[in-house]
RNA sequence: GACCCCGUAGCUCAACCGGAUAGAGCACCUGCCUUCUAAGCAGGGGGUUGCGUGUUCGAGUCACGCCGGGGUCGCCA
């Protein structure tokens, strides 16, 4: 089923089409002056622009045409030449009522056919999440169910950072407090033993460590460097070690992502490309693509258009190790081999682009990505209430798995404070404490433009006014509230229609959620689907307030009214489900 | 120095392909709870869209030049 804006476009097409203009033209959009109109069409003005036209004879004869369409209620020019729409109720109420019966098909549909790799999260081996994490795999989260809901095959990708520098850091730092353990032997001593001789914890104190000693020592970071090349190049025994690193990693991560309600459908990372580099490599060297410079292998990706200079993406550094680069350049082949995609979007840190461009141009030069188009998805940084990057008090860095505990805590505490789930099973009120302080979060970070930063301030997203997570919930609750004393009571929901402003305004919105869809999609803005849901929710809110459901004796409005407030409610929660908030049953 | 991103109400942010009177939320002010959850609703004040020049019938939006903030610039990720 085609939106209601692209029915009424494909009717104001064919109106220019009529007048010997072009189609495109008659593209509709909502109105800006709602005290008007409720659409509105501008084409009247570029068509004047081309041919040279009054632009308002030409708006008055398309306005005739328009106003032969049963969709269409009023249609009058405006100013300089604005075609201002009202529709009628019926067409509206006819729209409305498909949806209701068959809910899916409202969904926009541009992905049917095609396939999208979503590339996100990006966590590193021994290192917890931290809220750097968080903008990535909140918006990868929301990107991936958004692309699935209109219509995209997506496979999503959690990308370890498994494979580059920390690595033979923390072998090297393990392999100076504890050289008697079997992997520092040169010779194979494998097999080696199953247990791990370190814990996620452990790993935690002996990361930041290491790092350290690398920054201090030029002799320690010689020495990762060394320990990285031998890895990457097959030594047993730090295999063995990274194997453990690996695995203890892992347990944590999932806890954490498990905790944030994301889900991923592969759990690769860097080392997983390794095997394909070396074949990469000859390819890449034959067909002329690399060569030897200062040591290192690399690819230039300058063009003749540059205008600012582009470093080549370096495959080898001169001790023969591969970088970030390299590993993303050869995800790409695996990621072509084994899903063939249209698509493959990387949800990383904005200041990580120029990394980005440098694969791409080197990826689309060598062929190696095929047809897919690679993207980039930027984001700016979460910053403390002084405008930096985010800390704890102690000016550690944040663990993302406290930050929820801390949300969840908050949303407690505005529970307890507005009297709700006073009297629920403490079960369910420490389930609705974080769902709504996972919302807050979530939402708080969604709503922001991806690329801008934003301050991280814990007491505003949870708060419960205005255009927040909770007070999504909240009118959700609500409705649910209502649908289920109607049932008790014995009140079926029925189809909707119209009799009220009020009722028109929603219905207007309801029948927006295509476009709202496919506009995110098109520019990979959550933040259109925040505001679209929020707009939505306050509209239901006014009818809400200016009819009173359970009470109206009439049983048809009543019935139909109903129909209307289930059919926001789905609506509503499927949005949230985009954004990858709950919806309790009650609060 | 070069390049990228950002600059809109006191604060946090919107504004689709260049369109009418630049919109929300918070904060502030005024109303509205003996009926479905007031975490709500109705209304009000608050703007030289960082500055300037240009293109256009029309610029927050496009071009150029400044100013301010952030970021990146060959072997970290």
């Amino acid at each position: 089923m085609s939106s209601l804006l692209a029915e009424l476009s494909a009717t104001a097409g064919a109106a220019f089409a009529a007048e010997g203009l072009a189609p495109e033209l008659g593209q509709i959009q909502v109105s800006d002056r709602p005290d008007l109109a409720q659409f509105q069409c501008n084409g009247a003005l570029a068509a004047a622009k081309l041919a040279k036209a009054n632009p308002r004879a030409i708006a008055e004869k398309i306005a005739a045409r328009l106003r032969q369409s049963p969709l269409v209620a009023e249609a009058a020019i405006a100013g300089p030449g604005f075609i201002n729409l009202k529709l009628t109720d019926g067409a509206l109420e006819e729209r409305l009522q498909r949806v209701a019966a068959a809910p899916e098909s409202a969904l926009p549909g541009n992905g049917k056919g095609k396939r999208a790799i979503v590339d996100f999260g990006g966590p590193n081996i021994a290192k917890p999440m931290h809220v750097g994490h968080l903008r990535s795999s909140i918006i990868g989260d929301c990107l991936q169910r958004l692309l699935r809901a209109n219509g995209w095959t997506v496979t999503s990708d959690v990308h370890l950072g498994d494979w580059g520098l920390p690595m033979g850091q923390l072998i090297a730092e393990l392999a100076a407090s504890r050289p008697t353990l079997p992997y520092f032997d040169a010779a194979d001593r494998s097999p080696y033993p199953d247990e791990s001789p370190v814990t996620m914890d452990d790993l935690e104190v002996l990361y930041p460590k290491a790092a350290a000693a690398c920054k201090e020592d030029p002799a320690r970071l010689e020495a990762a460097r060394l320990a990285t090349a031998e890895l990457q190049a097959g030594r047993p025994g730090y295999r063995a070690l990274w194997e453990h690193f690996h695995d203890a990693t892992a347990v944590g991560l999932k806890r954490e992502f498990a905790s944030l309600g994301v889900v991923f459908d592969e759990w690769k990372g860097e080392s997983d490309a390794d095997p394909l580099i070396p074949a990469m490599i000859e390819r890449l060297k034959e067909q002329g693509f690399a060569h030897m410079d200062e040591g290192a292998l690399i690819v230039p990706v300058a063009e003749e258009s540059d205008t600012k200079e582009v470093p080549p993406l370096i495959l080898l550094k001169s001790d023969g190790a591969v970088l970030y680069g390299t590993t993303d350049l050869a995800t790409i082949i695996d990621r072509i081999q084994s899903h063939d995609p249209n698509l493959i979007l990387y949800v990383v840190d904005q200041r990580q682009h120029n990394h980005f461009e440098q694969v791409f141009r080197a990826a689309k030069k060598t062929g190696l990505s095929g047809k897919a188009e690679l993207e980039h998805i930027g984001y700016g940084t979460v910053n403390g209430p002084d405008g930096k990057p985010f800390k704890t008090r102690a000016g550690g860095v944040m663990k993302l798995y406290d930050l929820i505990a801390m949300a969840t805590a908050e949303a407690d505490k505005r529970l307890a404070e507005a009297g709700l789930a006073a009297d629920y099973p403490p079960e369910e009120r420490a389930r609705i404490a974080k769902a709504v302080g996972v919302a807050a979060i979530k939402f708080a970070d969604l709503v922001n433009n991806r690329v801008s930063n934003y301050i991280f301030d814990l007491e505003r997203f949870t708060r419960f006014e205005g255009k927040t997570g909770p007070y999504l919930q909240y009118a959700a609750v609500r409705i649910k509230s209502i649908l289920k004393k109607a049932q008790a009571e014995g009140h079926a929901a029925g189809a909707p229609f119209i009799r009220s402003e009020e009722e028109r305004q929603l219905a207007l919105q309801l029948l927006a959620m295509p476009e709202a869809l496919t506009l995110a999609e098109n520019r990979r803005a959550p933040n259109l689907i925040c505001d679209y849901v929020f707009t939505l929710a306050q509209g239901f809110s006014r009818f809400y307030t200016e009819h009173h459901i359970l009470s109206e004796s009439d049983a048809a409005l009543r019935a139909a009214r109903l129909g209307l407030s289930a059919l926001t409610l789905a609506q509503i929660e499927r949005m949230l489900a985009l954004l990858g908030i709950e919806v309790p049953d009650r609060m």
